[in-house]
DNA sequence: AGGAACGTTGACAGCGCTACCAGCAACGAC
DNA sequence: GTCGTTGCTGGTAGCGCTGTCAACGTTCCT
């Protein structure tokens, strides 16, 4: 009958070893680990597979092997830009090497979250990377009893279940402020949307600078649960100023609502910096371009993701980091909109260039 | 010694089956066609399963049943808003069905997207999503060799590969130029970047528009092949501006670039629409709420990515849609940044207030 | 020279599920 | 009463690959 062939007509690994002149097992370690084998047959082997354009089928490898090679993602939005680059250094990281991403949407619920995690962790994933350190007790308990390895990110927090990247938000929240207080400002306001628990921890971080400073005042903070966007930054901005119409500055959790806040202070004929400092967070590209140029505080969102998912993979194959909790750090980098006058006066690049950065208050752990 | 446990402890369907009093194979079809059981044995095994804890293990059925339950999609990007606002859709209409999203970027490279097409396919997918309508030729006839179906998506254009869902670029940008002219602008640029085949598309349609009415002039045209920002915008603006210092509108391939244009007028003390109209593409969020407010084409993307995945779905599950090719047209949305004074005098709302949107021009085929 | 140690290879036995087809009961048509 | 026909159920036989462990040849040491 000569030699079977599959019935959908594809090359198993079984033609592979026959026409090398091996076994299967060996043909299969070929695949699994090269250095395994004598170089003679790697050769061989790697030959064969080439002529008959030998692909493995990955449901039968699972199968045997009783594990997979996908690295489960969950993040809480598919649109905001903040998680877009970090997906994008995920994939990047994961590009060449033999996982392949799987991707859930939370939409910032919890209960979601952990509906998502017993699917995957069902399934018997290599790795799995989870948003932030807010899961509940339930999603805990079974990603501490995952036999995989486990990595956190977008922020850092006592108690890691496994491994985590991030940076915290509320240092950088208040190094926001302490710009602003350097810059000479008192009143400032803060806008938040969305509020899930970076942006609280934003918060309180903004909150404990101005109570250091004794100049907290509840009705300063402006937020609500609705998703963010630009136009409501300039909505929760118009709030804000009802409210307190001497404020002098204005902290916003993102940049979105940042751009809200420009624009409304535009229509309203506030001047910025002058009348109104404005700070965002993220340091979306923009911000740089934007008139007058916005500060912001710039996180490593690519690196975040690039850096977790080969860390992650890296601790798959064994080699667990020696420092599991890695902190990326942010920086704020001060622009037009939260410069005094003085500063201004001798300004670092012309009004009218295409904005230029200049980073400052940098903290790199 | 007792029922068998898989080595991971894990449940088995037989494990299932054993406990419901039924054979492996009828536990089996009540997971993938319930119908076909009768009521008794249906519930009988459903809540064998529940009482376990069943969850199947998708190697096994996917090397057994010879195709998996994975959708593959290939989009250029993961970090441009257009296409995150189509991801969101495609996942949101594949949530709650059987089938998962395996994503991958081709960063608009065409060679790319092949590369990641044969590594799909060898999975067998179900389905298989891919963004627009120039494929290589290699792409073209492994695409209509796939035994699986198969939907284009962002742009219609003749002879689809199977399925196709998007709207005329070409139309869109002619209707865009239109508006302009209808507003009494002649000298309209182009500004655009990254010049990915649906960017081009857009320029072709400025370009037959502005031949017809006798205006077209190769000089007022600016493109780059970098990857769109909004800084690109203001720097591509600049050097059309110092080119054709005389225009009085810009067409931006997308709204990224117009709103660089929008800071750039800004800096320039350049009037908007006064001195120079500006129309935008997409229509993001931020176009409605800045100042002013800006013109948009708007393009349904969400809905793009959940239609494609429905109808996906549908074509998987052997309902093949009755028209396979779906125009979800777009719509000029008109805002301050394009309408002439005459019209800004009786503004349909304030200038001061939060950005309404006005739709017209609508091409709802 | 004998044996341990190492590097390399192969046989066997599944992994958990489903395709295929056969079997059986119940029912109606002739 | 016999013969389909339909609806439901089960047995058999893999899907393509890898874990385990034994066996082989070679080298190096004593």
């Amino acid at each position: 009958m000569g030699r079977k062939r599959t019935k959908s007509g594809k090359i198993r690994l079984a033609e592979v070893a026959e026409l090398a002149g091996v076994s299967p097992i060996t043909a299969s370690r070929f695949f699994r680990n090269p250095e395994a084998l004598s170089v003679a047959k790697r050769t061989r082997v790697e030959s064969a597979a080439r002529e008959l354009g030998y692909v493995p089928n990955l449901a039968a490898r699972a199968l045997a092997s009783q594990r997979t090679e996908v690295i489960g993602v969950l993040i809480p939005s598919l649109t905001n830009n903040v998680f877009s680059d970090v997906l994008r250094g995920i994939y990047d990281a994961s590009e060449g090497s033999r996982y392949s991403i799987q991707l859930s949407n939370t939409r910032y619920s919890i209960l979601q979250e952990e509906k998502l995690l017993r699917l995957f962790l069902a399934q018997k994933p290599a790795g799995l990377i989870v948003t932030g350190i807010d899961q509940t007790t339930e999603s805990r308990t079974m990603l501490e009893a995952a036999d995989c390895p486990i990595m956190q990110i977008m922020e850092i927090g006592p108690n890691p279940i496994d491994m985590m990247i991030g940076f915290s938000h509320y240092d950088a929240a208040r190094a926001a402020i302490a710009h602003l207080f350097d810059q000479g400002h008192r009143r400032i306001g803060f806008v938040g949307a969305r509020m899930d628990p970076r942006v609280q921890r934003r918060l309180d971080g903004y909150g404990a600078a101005m109570k250091e400073a004794g100049l907290h005042d509840q009705r300063l903070i402006v937020t609500t649960a609705t998703p963010t966007s630009v136009t409501l930054g300039g909505a929760l901005f118009a709030d804000l100023l009802a409210r307190e119409p001497d404020i002098d500055a204005v902290f916003c959790a993102n940049d979105d609502l940042a751009l809200g806040v420009l624009f409304e202070c535009r229509r309203r004929d506030i001047a910025v910096p002058d009348q109104i400092a404005i700070v965002g967070f993220n340091d979306l590209e923009f911000m740089a371009s934007a008139v007058p140029t916005l500060t912001s505080v710039r996180t490593n969102r690519y690196e975040m993701g690039s850096t977790a998912a080969a860390m992650l993979i890296e601790a798959i194959e064994g080699k667990r980091p020696e420092q599991p909790v890695l902190d990326l750090g942010f920086t704020v980098i001060e622009r037009q909109s939260s410069q005094t006058q003085r500063q201004a006066a001798s300004p670092r690049s012309p009004e009218w260039a295409p904005a230029v950065q200049n980073d400052s208050v940098t903290n790199d752990p």
